[in-house]
DNA sequence: TATGAATGAGCGTTCATTCAT
DNA sequence: TATGAATGAACGCTCATTCAT
């Protein structure tokens, strides 16, 4: 029911069937379901929704991970379950992740980019944390820095895997398991 | 003289300037000093230009790599020219960056990508295999693989570091130097 | 008021003016009073005004048929009224008529050719049937493929007659003679 | 091997399939297996070539009702044969006919479209002479205007035909008839 | 004569945004 | 708040024509 909300979801169902610049706001407001003025009185512009989508999909991705990844397992099992689902979540929207990026470094909204992140950070650097404190990796890691680096490794091996249309199954487990263990020696998972 | 070289250059110019969206055709030609129609003999869309771009950008990169990076040196060394270079790269062309991916995203042109990095890729994968030749790195490591997730890293590392138009210095440094570290244990650099 | 009407009218007067060719949509709209991009809320092309224009010239040509034949009067005499109304018809638009012809023909309308002059044909074909009942002509006429052909004859008559801009007055009205003669005698006129 | 008819023929070719507006010069030159600038040692514009396409296609119908018309037969059977035989030539060229009208009409060309059709209609005036001599029409026909008459009702009624794209065969058939008593009753065939 | 790469004016169309209701 | 018809600036691309070779 509420508009803004519908909006947003009308976007991403949009942007990510046909990407920024072959979408239109009729294309979004159809979606929706509301009047062309109508979205104007929500967000000032085309792009101006980039951010609140971006938003929501950072949320959903941790809300994802909060259900597939087990905090009181293994780290060295964790980290496993965090692949998978980003390998998973990245798939699904990959198309859109691009475009938002794209679309955030069009406007001068860049730069929120990482405020959006944030909570997948916050996420992330709590993992390594508490695995710390239970001496399940490195003493030398430092969690915040690290979690960037992760997060940041994870979502680049992601891109390179699902830059192909249909890439075989068994080279994505490959990389997987490549990128896993890379991880792991980078953080002294034990 | 050539006239396809010269509209590269030139798209690469306006774009790193002002953006896909507000680049039109006839900057590009403007700048390149030919008329709007030689550019469709060369080009058939303002967005095909982008992987000749891509491919550009990439060579340029390389070129630095073998020029900044050590050989011989060792390979923590290397490593951390590597990194200076991305980070140095990455912050003159990251708004370029960005838009080239989007631009190949917006086509088709996307699983070029894979292809156009090759050469970067293959670079790396050749220190890898040296480093590994020398016993620098750990034997554990698939240079080819590792490669990939290492390029994949570093970039992404930049690409926050660089996100704020102008972040401190010293911030950048911590990053770099964590990122160091992080690869040097993946890799088990000695 | 009527948006539609006001464009027809306007694509009328400045296609009559300048071709098809050399008719911008434009200068279209500025003769309608419009917007630009009003237009194509109506129409989805340029060209797609034509079969509007056609049915327009059609039933512009009924009504000066209607205003100037006495259908009371003998059939020679209607006849003779018809030939001259629909000579001086084709000289006022014969540029247009060849145009909207052309310009259907460009496109896939022109099959909606025949059903645009279809009130002609209705029109004349009526105008046969009653003089067939009064005995005026002949009974192995056929009144609807008669309309048909006594339409061709005159139209193409009319053509070849203004062919040149300025064609001497009693070459024309010798033409009409013949082509009155003609159609008289094919029609067995009494 | 004569450059010239080798463009007429390439471009009756291109026209006849595409149109105007969708001919290139470049389809043009291609056809004609000759370079673009060729083109314009032969012909000044791309619509200068109208007049020899026109001049083309009437000879070409000419050279057919030499052909098929037996100009020993009787008048009427002759009459019939000439209507077979537009009717024929114009289904293969219907769409070139209104092409080259309406291209001579856009331009300064029109006036030229009577000299053009000079020849068709001295060989008509010739067969009513001739028959008039043998009294098998009436005598109050007068050859000449009546040739223009008989051509353009005859062209008339083969568009209203073919205007439909795939018209049934005895629809046609029953047209010719019709056609055909018209023109006999008009002349008085005997 | 012949070539075909280069030219650049020209235009149809799109679509983000506005505003009277 | 909500509407959606109207706006009009903006631009990618085409293609007839030219001209140096």
């Amino acid at each position: 029911m509420d508009k803004k909300e519908r909006i947003v979801q009308a976007a991403i169902d949009v942007f990510k069937e046909n990407g920024i610049e072959r979408t239109k706001v009729s294309d979004i407001v159809k979606a929706a379901g509301i009047a062309q003025g109508t979205y104007y009185l929500y967000f000032s512009s085309k792009l101006s929704v980039m951010p609140a989508i971006a938003e929501e999909l950072v949320n959903t991705l941790v809300k994802k991970l909060e259900k597939n990844v087990d905090k009181k397992g293994r780290f060295a099992k964790q980290l496993e379950d965090i692949i998978v689902t980003v390998y998973d979540n990245l798939r699904e929207y990959r198309k859109l992740h691009a475009l938002v990026y794209a679309g955030l470094a069009s406007t001068e909204h860049l730069r929120e980019w990482e405020e959006i992140y944030e909570p997948f950070y916050a996420w992330m650097t709590l993992r390594l944390e508490e695995a710390q404190r239970n001496e399940m990796i490195g003493e030398h890691v430092e969690p915040s820095s690290s979690a960037r680096l992760v997060i940041g490794i994870i979502e680049s091996s992601a891109e390179q895997a699902y830059l192909h249309a249909a890439p075989p199954e068994e080279e994505i487990d490959k990389q997987k398991r490549a990128l896993l263990q890379f991880v792991q020696h980078a953080l002294h998972v034990t």
